[in-house]
This record gives C-alpha cells, sequence and structure tokens, in this order.
DNA sequence: TTATTTATTGATCAAGTGATCAATTTTATA
DNA sequence: TATAAAATTGATCACTTGATCAATAAATAA
C-alpha cells in the first residue's frame, strides 16, 4: 500500500500555496532566532514541507530571508508612503509635523496587532545587526520612505542644519524600532502601565515627546 | 624534535592571561556576528587559543557569552550610577533632568570610542534580541540603573503619570541603543553630518531633543 | 624536594547545518 | 489525449557546530 502522495498546500485554501507556507513559517522562524540562530529545517516542519522545497522556491537560506522583507514591506511601505501624501498636502507646520510621525509609526508599531505576525520584530532585529550593510535589506526596504520623511521634515523645521534633522529622525526610528523589538522590557519596568501592543496609547504617550524634542529642540 | 609547549599567556603582559585573551576575543565575535552566528571555534582562533580551553573556562558557550557581559558590567554599571548620584544632589530640577540624561547616555555612548571596543554593539545586540529574557542578562545588567534612573526621573517630573516616566525612559533608551547598534544609518542619511562617534556632538544633538521631549510632553 | 591543584592541549564525538541530487508527481500547454 | 514544464519528495553530501575526554604541562602547596 503505497501513501497517499497529494501536494499538500495545492488549492488548499485554508494554508496556501507551500510558497506562502514557508514564507510565513520562515517569517516566525526568522522573527524568533534571527538569521543565524534560525535553521532551515525549522522553518520546513513549521511549513511541514520537505527541507529540500525551501531551497527550490528560494535558492537558499539568504534567498528565503530576503524574500520575508520583499513579501511583507510593499504593504507596509504604502501605508507609509501614502501617510506622507497626506502630510504633504497639509499646510499648517505643526500639524504636518503630527501627520509625518503618524505616517512613519503607525504603520509600523501596528505590526504586533496582526495576528501571528512577527514581521515587526524581524525587522528591528534586522535594523539592529551591525551585519545589515552586508545583506543591504534595510537600505532596500527603508531607504525610500527616510529619505522622504527627512524631506518632509525639513519643510517643517526650517532653518535647521540636516544634522539636526536627522538625529530628530533617528530619535524617532530608534525608539519606534526598540518598541517594535518586543524585548517586554516597556511592560517589564513600567508594571504593566506601558503596552506597546496599544498602539493608540503608545502614540499618544510618545508623539508628544517627539514633537515637543522637535519643536523645542 | 618536541615542539616548544609553553603556556602562551602566563606572565605574557601584552596580551594577557589566556583567560582575558578569550574574553576579548569573545567580546568582538559576539558582537560581530551575535550569540548564534558566532562559534567558539572562531572566539579560540582570534585569542590563539586551543578550541577546548574556551569551555574550559567559561562552561561552554553560553557562560562566556554571560561572562563578557559581566566583566565589561562593573565599568559602565558604576560611571552611570556615579552620574546619577551627582544628579540627586542637584536642586534645580531642569539642571537635575540634563544630569540624569547625561549620566545614563554618555557612558554607553563612549563605548564605541574605546580602541578595539565593541561592548556597546553587543550590548545593543542584546538588548534589542527578544530572547534575552530567556537569559537575563539585559535584565541582571540594566535594572538596577533603569529603575535607579526612572526613580530620579520622577522627582524631576512630578505630577506626571508613572507611564509617563517610563515612556519617557524609553525614548532614550531606545535612541540610545539605536545609536550604539553601529548601523552606519546616522552617517549614511546624514551623509556624514551625524556621527555617533563623535559623543559631544551627539549628546548636544540629541540632550535638547529629549529635554524639550520630556519637558514639553 | 614532593604532592596537589590548576591550565593547557589535541583528538574525538554525536548532532545538526545548508546545499544538492535524481526520481517522482502534479500542473500547464499543445 | 500527449508533452513539456513546474513542483514535490526523500536521500545524501561535505562541513561545522558545541561539548567532552584523557593526557600532558605548569603553577602552587606541602
Amino acid at each position: 500500500m503505497k501513501k497517499p502522495k497529494t501536494q499538500r498546500h495545492v488549492g488548499d485554501d485554508g494554508e496556501g500555496s507551500a510558497r506562502e507556507s514557508i514564507l510565513k513559517a520562515a517569517e516566525a522562524v526568522f522573527a524568533e532566532n534571527g538569521f543565524d540562530g534560525a535553521s532551515l529545517r525549522q522553518v520546513a516542519a513549521r511549513a511541514d514541507v520537505p527541507v529540500a522545497l525551501v531551497s527550490y522556491h528560494f535558492q537558499g537560506k539568504l534567498g528565503l530571508y530576503r524574500e520575508v522583507f520583499r513579501a511583507r514591506n510593499p504593504s507596509t511601505g504604502a501605508q507609509r508612503s501614502a501617510g506622507l501624501a497626506l502630510a504633504r498636502m497639509e499646510d499648517d507646520p505643526d500639524r504636518r509635523l503630527e501627520m509625518i510621525l503618524k505616517a512613519v509609526l503607525i504603520p509600523m508599531l501596528s505590526l504586533r496587532n496582526v495576528e501571528g505576525n512577527q514581521y515587526g520584530v524581524l525587522l528591528a532585529r534586522e535594523a539592529n545587526d551591525p551585519k545589515n550593510r552586508e545583506r543591504g535589506i534595510i537600505e532596500e526596504i527603508f531607504d525610500p520612505v527616510a529619505t522622504a520623511t527627512i524631506g518632509l521634515l525639513r519643510t517643517t523645521l526650517a532653518g535647521r542644519s540636516e544634522a539636526q534633522i536627522v538625529w530628530a529622525f533617528q530619535m524617532v526610528i530608534g525608539t519606534m524600532l526598540y518598541l517594535m523589538a518586543d524585548s517586554g522590557r516597556s511592560v517589564h519596568l513600567s508594571d504593566g502601565a506601558c503596552d506597546p501592543t496599544d498602539v493608540d496609547a503608545t502614540i499618544r504617550a510618545i508623539l508628544p515627546l517627539f514633537i515637543s524634542g522637535i519643536r523645542g529642540g
């Protein structure tokens, strides 16, 4: 008696195609263990797929890693760009600054709330890895939005030096990444009062810090 | 003819004892590759000792990793505590806030300038690793200073909620870690205008952002 | 000195790694 | 249908990993 060798993922709307299953599993495994800590066998097991299929679809570990970002980024990037476009049309400089910050922050901080989505954690991990320059993923993904954001910030901060503007931007991004990294430290230090999972409350708390900081500095 | 089997590191002031050589090498290798990306053989090669000696002195990879932090932290931790003690004696709330922030930030941001010192990069890496809770290193190292800092912040921010104070603290720490992580992004985005290696300039740039943010928010 | 503890060394182990292959099955195309 | 292309599978490759061992050398204590 033969084992039933049906292709498990084709037409199976519940879990999607094998390719999709692998991508989804890879995102979680990479987020939890980092690039080096993750193994293709972990990914394959989670996707319920033989190991060889992973390399077949993504040409190796690094290819899979890159593809996780390429698959997730368009959505987030589009949200941020759309928000920046709205901000660009706002005439009042103060309101424009607020809209810029919201456009940049909200799509990222919201990532954790999407069911089973670990892309935010993965992104924060990659951004804080000194080796990210070798991979070029961060540049590919963040540079367009970053330069657009800095350019837009410039219009609300007339008279500031380029360095001042970038420092302000880095403060925003650094804080954002730290909250995305899910170190659990905010909850720990505040005895539960600060919960980065609550995006609305987080924005309400940190936006005033940023705005006063940037305006006052 | 036998090979001369002298113990290479004993009494050798140039490179210190074998234990010290291993620790120094481990700091660099872990900083460059992360915990999972680093191998004991890389560490041993860099320290110019046989692999077995590493496990002998530090009881395995995790033990070595922990010891790197335990060895470096006392110095940095003492600097920060001393700065906080000075801040505590300052009566003027505004000046006290500035002293608190400097006490917390300067010892950390200065780490990169110490010759061949990669402890800052390593620390930032660990702090952004979601798995750091399993290891408990961050709590062991940061919690004392963190609670002291938050307690002191409270005295300069009368009327603020506990959450507000911790959010402000997290903004400072998140930005600090991002600048420590050596992603090279500040230099990249500012075309060289922002250089986290220049501690004085960095402090001059970001301290006003923090102070205005915290006071205004 | 001798005895004892501590360091150092090279070798080896089982387990896991990413990658690759030929064989098979499924899907798409003609 | 028949044929080609794409997808899936299990097996195997050479290699690296962390850990451990007994043997040796060195430092210390008696």
